[in-house]
DNA sequence: AAGGCGTGGGT
DNA sequence: TACCCAAGCCT
């Protein structure tokens, strides 16, 4: 349709159809869509093939993650594993070194499993319907339907953040999230087009992402502004209702980053089970609540020789999810002779960028760090 | 089923 | 500054 069409098909829609109706317009947020879709490295231009691989590993790096930092993540994998299988045959820890300061490290192990599952036991080709996609590891509500909708133009509608939050405007759901999750699936999943699923699933993010923001939503912009209940209200803002979620505890810990003459760091595996399984760190001790700066330096590790452990001025802060983190930094030099306590190695300083260390564990070494030579 | 699970950027 | 929160999943 030329664009004069369009607008005269938009001035007859108008004048038959009363301001504020009940349901928005799908094919309205398409032909949107079709003029302001956003150009992003894992999605294909119009007209272009589209691969299940880059779909799917892009939604996995997007689970609570932003555009801007997945996308140099994204290239890097799609460089180093250019399909599924080609992953699927990565030792594990290349994969956690690859996935080193994304955040959320048991999306890396499911990735690493989800790809073996498809290049195994189907042959390099993801399953096409949500209720199969749904089986595989990693893969919840949410992923199975954008892969669904997204790679397969499957008729589902995936129900992210930005979906919840455009839905709840639309309709003023005054029930709170998390509860309102099921009553907004509903909502989006009638909003649903006869067609272009895959476009209409990515329209809404979009739309999400771009003009109903969380703050100062871009309401003059939008192709639903008409039919939308909050915006008639002058309320965008206050939908979603949320809950709030009560707040972490502080908790304590020491780190101990250790350099060798030679300008190496010691360096261990987390275990294979809880925060930041599997994930490399220095020696520290546990992270409590109560803890004191005596129990701390207990969990120094026992070098040969000994060593005089340094506190450091300061600390590092760092907040997860779930709980803020304050970090007390010891310091040693240690002879060039000295071997790796049992479990621990040494790790060259021009190896760390490497290595599977989560950011706080950078926070870390960088405190330590700063100011040595070399 | 409520809580564990990271991080960096925006306001 | 101190929040808020981003294409959620798993147990």
């Amino acid at each position: 349709m030329t664009l004069a069409k369009r607008a005269v098909a938009r001035k007859k829609e108008a004048s038959i159809r009363p301001r504020s109706s009940a349901r928005p317009d799908p094919l309205a947020l398409l032909a949107w869509y079709d003029r302001h879709r956003r150009i992003l490295p894992w999605r294909a231009r119009p007209g272009e093939a589209i691969d299940p691989y880059r779909v799917w590993l892009s939604e996995i790096m997007l689970q609570q993650t932003t555009v801007k930092a997945v996308a140099p993540y994204f290239a890097r994998f799609i460089a180093r594993w250019p399909n599924v299988q080609s992953l699927a045959k990565a030792p594990l820890e290349d994969v956690l070194k690859g996935w080193a300061g994304l955040g959320y490290y048991a999306r890396a192990r499911n990735l690493h499993a989800c790809a073996q599952a498809v290049a195994k036991t189907r042959a390099g080709k993801f399953p096409q319907t949500v209720e199969a996609l749904r089986e595989l590891p990693g893969v919840g509500d949410y992923t199975a339907a954008a892969i669904a909708a997204i790679a397969f133009d499957q008729p589902a509608v995936p129900v992210d953040g930005n979906v919840e939050r455009v839905v709840a405007r639309i309709y003023a759901v005054e029930e709170s999230l998390p509860a309102a999750k099921p009553k907004l699936r509903a909502l989006a999943a009638a909003l649903m087009p006869p067609a272009r699923y895959s476009d209409f699933a990515q329209a809404l993010m979009d739309l999400g992402a771009t003009i109903c923001t969380p703050k100062t939503p871009a309401c003059s912009l939008c192709p639903w502004n008409a039919d939308c209940a909050a915006h008639a209200r002058g309320e965008e803002e206050t939908f979603p209702r949320k809950t709030p979620k009560r707040e972490g505890q502080l908790r304590r810990g020491a780190a101990f980053v250790a350099l060798r003459e030679d300008g190496c760091v010691l360096l261990r595996r987390r275990p294979e089970k809880g925060l930041l399984a599997g994930m490399s760190e220095v020696p520290g001790s546990d992270w409590h609540s109560e803890m004191e700066e005596a129990t701390m330096r207990r969990a120094a590790p026992k070098l040969i020789p000994p060593v005089p452990w340094r506190r450091l001025a300061g600390s590092v802060e760092h907040v997860f999810t779930h709980f803020p983190l304050t970090l007390s930094v010891y310091f040693a030099q240690v002879p060039r002779r000295s071997p790796p306590p049992s479990g621990m190695r040494w790790v060259r300083r021009r190896e760390l960028p490497g290595e599977a260390l989560p950011s706080v564990m950078r926070k870390v070494i960088a405190h330590a760090l700063e100011e040595k030579p070399r």
